[in-house]
DNA sequence: CTGAAAGCGCTTACAG
DNA sequence: CTGAAAGCGCTTACAG
């Protein structure tokens, strides 16, 4: 397996390797004959040669590698956007070399050291409850990075934020105007920022509306999800009360709260309403069309992999932060 | 971002690089002072060093990195498995960079070349039809390589594989004992063996049963998945045929038939049976509790990751094919 | 038009 | 107990 390096191909060629360097990087300065670039290529193609891009990191400093922290790359909404961040990412030279963190901050703090021995031009993560330091740190050392998904309080770090509290209010408002005579929202129990905006944009537009709408919440741990929310989904629908809607705030939420309609026969939105977050296919075998906060992945991704690259070619040093916004995708499971 | 190196730790220490390099990777053959460990590992820590991997690599011809290639990172199979090969490498010390071919042979090229480039130790890959030739280089080369999920004919290749014709005889026999009048086998149009020996089990089982069922095939392209079983399906359950079942042979192809069926209130199994492939979130939005085809993705992870390792530290040379159970879980979605 | 040489940040036989 | 030096595979200013 020892491979053909740029030696090779000089001694082959009979000239040096740095002849063979400025031929095989095309550089226009130094002007080869063409009979000398000529059989250096063919030499290459005979030999198979692969140029040894850690070498040439070693050299310039630059990877070419990019690491991308999520919670869980089997996550749909992970694996969604970090196909996106792939494509976009191919598209500018770059190569992502994933790690899931589980909302561990061990972990995250494990994959970051890791990527950063791996020297990778920097980083895309959706940070872990507890991670603010670690990645201050970063940031004060210029170390390119951008946050997507979440953010952090108290930390000034470059990220790409979705407009959670503005399409929760939206959202609150479309359930609000339907007159339901109970909402209830249903989350995680966190301290994630972008979660609690989600949580307060709901109370806060109900609060204001001044409508005689009963609110309740079903805030549940990551530990077990399904089984939580189902119990509890149990006891607040027990009566079969009427007119009431369920604001599930995540696609893994929804996922466990919609299996729990269905297989208890709860029909939508018959017998209650649901809004959703995420767009997921799973969706597609539900019963009824689910109305849907769409993120914009794509657009995402896209400035995500934009804003850390003018930080690794220091087109820029600010800590920029860009918000995205939702739509609401209105179909037919709410009455 | 200037990074500290191993020359500042000497520098600030009053040592050569020699010895902090011996100190740091604790190596017992040259015994040095307690004080000057002592001391240089102060400095380490306070001056924030990270070793630089790139340069070791240089040295040792080792990155610690996979390279990853499935057909698309955002499908549920292949997110699942990346998320076991994740666990399995980091366990081992590796970490892995992805690439998603979309099952296009010059995608699937790029991303070798891209992967042997940044010098990965070794590639787990999904084999893109037509892709025998670049594989078998490789292999030849003995580039440590290991397929998953697929296998080529043709060519030696290690690879963990699944025993698809047997799972799919059991299954189809399963459903040969339930008396179907019809048996719809909905699968790809496509040459990539692993799908063949799917339908080929399929058809060879109902032939040897001699049993009278009636069977027909719904294959679809890659473009339109969706579009096509449903405008096939309508075809074939237009009139409500009595006493049907579907065999979905992926899980892409039971989302995209399941949801057909429940937007248009087709009735699990009331009027129609099901059987699927691959075990995802989605099936649980569905009104029945599918019956479907479990692949022990950890498993196959885990023995991938080891394969490799095995080639990469040279314990075997050998082309190993290694054939792992999938497992036929019955649930109520059948007559 | 082409080559000798230094250097990127490490490791490791060898010498003392 | 510790250091000088070569080398991993490249790039690039400099010299000729």
């Amino acid at each position: 397996m020892k491979r053909a390096s740029i030696k090779d191909i000089a001694r082959i060629a009979g000239v040096s390797v740095a002849t063979v360097s400025y031929v095989l990087n095309r550089k226009e300065g130094q002007r080869i004959s063409e009979d000398t670039k000529k059989k250096i290529f063919e030499i290459a193609e005979t030999i198979n040669y692969v140029p040894n891009r850690i070498a040439k990191s070693l050299q310039n400093n630059k990877t070419k590698l990019l690491g991308l922290i999520v919670a869980d790359i089997s996550n749909d909404f992970y694996s969604s956007i970090a196909r996106h961040l792939e494509d976009k990412a191919l598209k500018l030279g770059y190569t992502l070399i994933i790690g899931s963190s589980d909302e561990n901050l061990e972990k995250f703090k494990k994959l970051i050291e890791l990527f950063s021995q791996q020297q990778v031009d920097g980083m895309i993560v959706a940070p872990v409850a507890g991670s603010e330091e670690i990645l201050q740190k970063l940031v004060e050392k210029n170390y390119p990075l951008v946050t997507i998904d979440r953010y952090l309080k108290g930390v000034n770090i470059p990220g790409i934020i979705l407009n959670n509290r503005e399409i929760t209010e939206n959202t609150t408002n479309y359930l609000i105007n339907k007159d339901f005579d109970q909402i209830i929202y249903v989350g995680y129990d966190t301290k994630l920022p972008h979660l609690l905006d989600r949580q307060n944009g709901f109370e806060s537009t109900i609060a204001e509306s001044g409508k005689m709408v009963s609110t309740k919440h079903i805030l549940v741990g990551l530990e077990n999800i399904a089984g939580e929310i189902q119990s509890k989904l149990k006891d607040v629908l027990g009566g079969h009360p009427a007119n009431t809607a369920l604001f599930f705030s995540s696609n893994k939420l929804a996922v466990a709260g919609l299996s729990y309609l269905v297989k208890n026969n709860i029909k939508v939105p018959t017998d209650v309403s649901v809004v959703a977050f995420d767009e997921i296919d799973a969706y597609q075998l539900f019963p009824a069309d689910i109305t849907y906060v769409k993120q914009p992945l794509e657009e995402m991704a896209d400035e995500a992999v934009k804003l850390l690259d003018m930080q690794i070619n220091q087109y820029s040093t600010l800590a920029k932060k860009i918000t995205l916004s939702a739509e609401l995708i209105i179909q037919n499971s709410t009455k």
